[in-house]
RNA sequence: GGAGGCGUCGCAUAGAGGCUUAGUGCACCUGUCUUGAAAACAGGAGUGGGGCAACCCACCGUGAGUUCGAAUCUCACCGCCUCCGCCA
C-alpha cells in the first residue's frame, strides 16, 4: 500500500509505475474519490461535534423543558449522520478497494518489459558442465535411483504429487541443514513458522486480494501459504519494534502450497513446479531508507550467490522487467540455475525488495531518532528451495552411467557418502 | 467438546450510561536542585485522520446495535486464563 499523500503528491510518478509493471489503474480516479471521500468525512465530523457539544449540555442543564426540547433536536441531527456515515461508508470501500490495487513505484533501474522473456541477465557464475552423452533430467536420473516416486505421489496427493525417499530425502534434508548453518552463522535467525495463515497476513505481503487463485483456501479466513515470507512478515504486525534492533534477519522455513492454477500444462512432469514443497527464505526488516534496502538486497543476494558457488551450480542472475514485479516490489533479481535436460536456466530463487509496502499493510513500524514513527522497510530472498534446487543439482552432477555425484560441501549432512548410484 | 472468568494509553491497575473526550502507580522526556548522578519537587508525554491555524474527529480486543450521550448496556466474532472431558 502507498500512503495516499504520496500518491497525490506524486500522481504522474505512480500511474507511470503502474504502466511500467503493466497494472491497469486509473490515478485519476482514485484522486477524485479520495476528493469525495475527504468532503463527506468532513461533513460527518462536524455533524458529530455537534452531538458531542449539545450532549454535554443535555448532561449538565437543570432545565428539564430544555433536555427534552435538545434530545429532540439531536435526534433530527443523528439521522442525518447516519445518512452521511452510510455514504461516506460507501465511498470509502470504494476508495480501499481502489487503493489495495495500486502497485508500487519500480526502482529507474528496472528494465521495461511485458514478462520474464524480458528479464535482463546481468551476471553468469560458473562453467556449465559439458556431458559426452545426452544428459537425463532430473526424473529420470531421481526414478532410476530410487530418490522419488510420482507415482504413488499421485496416488496419495493428487495431480503433481511426490515422495521423496532414500536418497531423494536425505539430500532435503542435507540442504536445509547446510543452508541453514549458513544463514545462522550470518546472524540470522533461524524460524520455522505457519503455512496456514489468516487473510491479514496475505493482504499484508501483497498476496491478497490479487492472486488468491494461487492459494489454497482451507477455512473461511485461512489460508495455505505459498512461501514462509508471509508468516515471517506477518511475526511482527501492528508492532512498534526498537530500531536499535533493526535490521532483523530471519531465516525461516515451511512448507509452501502453490495452486498453480491456469498452468496445467507448465512443467508436468519432475518436482519444478509443485503443489507442495518446501523452502528456506530470508526475511529482513530494516529502517526506512532507500539505501538501506539496496543495501541488503545486493547482500541477500550475495548470500544465494555463494552458497551456490560453493555447491558449484552454474546460475546466472537477471533482473526482472517492470511487467514481472509482484503488486508491492520495487526491484526484483531472480537466480536462476543451469538444467542441463532443458539446456536453460531455471529460476531457483526471487529476491526482491518493497520499501514500506508490505509494513504500511501489516502496521510495523519503528521510532526514528527524530521520535516519529515510521513503518519499516522489507525484503525477501529464497535461501533454499526444495525441490526446484536438488533438482538442478542432481542434474548438473549425474555422470554417464546414471550415478551422481554428492557436493563435497553437503556429504558430511549425507553420512559422508559421495555419490548416489 | 462442556462450564465459568477476562481483554482499558509501553507495563500494572481504577472506572459498572453524562464531574472520564479515561484516573492512579511504574517506566519515559524536560526543568529546578546537584561537581555529576540518585532522591525530591514542578511540568510534559498515546495512535491515526482532517485543517494554514485555533481546533475538530476517531480509537478502551474486532465488528454491528440500543441511546441525545457507551470503556460502561445488547449481539456476533477474535484472543487469553481456570476447571472438566478427549488426545498426545
Amino acid at each position: 500500500m502507498l500512503d495516499i499523500k504520496f500518491i497525490r503528491e506524486n500522481k504522474d510518478i505512480v500511474q507511470a509505475g503502474a504502466k511500467k509493471k503493466h497494472v491497469d489503474i486509473d490515478i485519476e480516479h482514485l484522486l477524485s474519490l479520495d476528493d469525495a471521500r475527504l468532503k463527506e468525512l468532513k461533513e460527518v465530523e462536524e455533524l458529530r461535534s455537534e452531538v458531542n457539544r449539545v450532549s454535554n449540555d443535555i448532561a449538565r442543564n437543570q432545565d428539564s423543558a430544555l433536555k427534552v426540547q435538545l434530545i429532540e433536536e439531536m435526534r433530527v441531527v443523528k439521522d442525518d449522520i447516519k445518512a452521511k456515515e452510510e455514504k461516506l461508508k460507501t465511498i470509502t470501500e470504494e476508495w480501499q478497494k481502489m487503493m489495495v490495487h495500486v502497485p508500487n513505484i519500480p526502482d529507474m533501474s528496472v528494465p521495461d518489459g511485458e514478462s520474464d522473456e524480458d528479464n535482463v541477465e546481468i551476471r553468469a557464475w560458473g562453467e556449465k558442465p559439458v556431458f559426452n552423452f545426452t544428459p537425463k533430467s532430473h526424473v529420470e536420473l531421481m526414478e532410476n535411483l530410487d530418490m522419488v516416486d510420482f507415482e504413488r505421489g499421485v496416488k496419495v496427493s493428487g495431480f503433481r504429487g511426490y515422495f521423496m525417499k532414500n536418497d531423494g530425502a536425505t539430500l532435503f534434508f542435507a540442504l536445509w541443514q547446510y543452508f541453514l548453518n549458513y544463514f545462522i552463522e550470518q546472524g540470522y535467525t533461524p524460524m520455522i513458522v505457519p503455512s496456514l495463515v489468516r487473510k491479514e497476513s496475505l493482504i499484508g505481503t501483497g498476496m491478497l486480494p490479487q492472486s488468491e487463485e494461487d492459494l489454497y483456501k482451507v477455512g473461511e479466513n485461512e489460508y495455505l501459504a505459498g512461501t514462509a515470507e508471509v508468516a515471517t512478515m506477518g511475526y511482527y504486525m501492528n508492532e512498534v519494534l526498537d530500531k536499535k534492533d533493526l535490521p532483523k534477519k530471519f531465516i525461516s522455513f515451511s512448507p509452501c502450497f502453490r495452486a498453480e492454477a491456469g498452468k496445467h500444462g507448465k512443467d508436468v512432469k519432475g518436482i519444478i513446479r509443485v503443489h507442495e514443497f518446501f523452502k528456506i527464505e530470508q526475511v529482513i526488516l530494516t529502517e526506512a531508507s532507500h539505501e538501506e534496502s539496496v543495501k541488503w538486497h545486493e547482500e541477500i543476494t550475495a548470500h544465494v550467490e555463494h552458497l551456490m558457488q560453493t555447491l558449484k551450480l552454474p546460475y546466472r542472475v537477471v533482473v526482472n522487467c517492470g511487467g514481472d514485479l509482484g503488486l508491492g516490489q520495487v526491484k526484483k533479481y531472480d537466480i536462476e540455475a543451469w538444467m542441463p535436460s532443458q539446456a536453460k536456466y531455471r529460476e531457483t530463487h526471487s529476491s526482491s525488495y518493497f520499501h514500506d509496502f508490505q509494513t504500511r499493510r501489516l502496521g510495523i513500524k519503528y521510532r526514528d531518532d527524530d521520535g516519529k514513527l515510521r513503518f519499516v522497510h522489507s525484503l525477501n530472498n529464497t535461501a533454499c528451495a526444495t525441490s526446484r534446487l536438488p533438482a538442478s543439482l542432481v542434474e548438473n552432477y549425474q555422470q554417464e552411467d546414471g550415478s551422481v555425484i554428492i557436493p563435497e560441501v553437503l556429504r558430511k549432512y549425507m553420512g559422508g557418502k559421495e555419490v548416489i548410484k
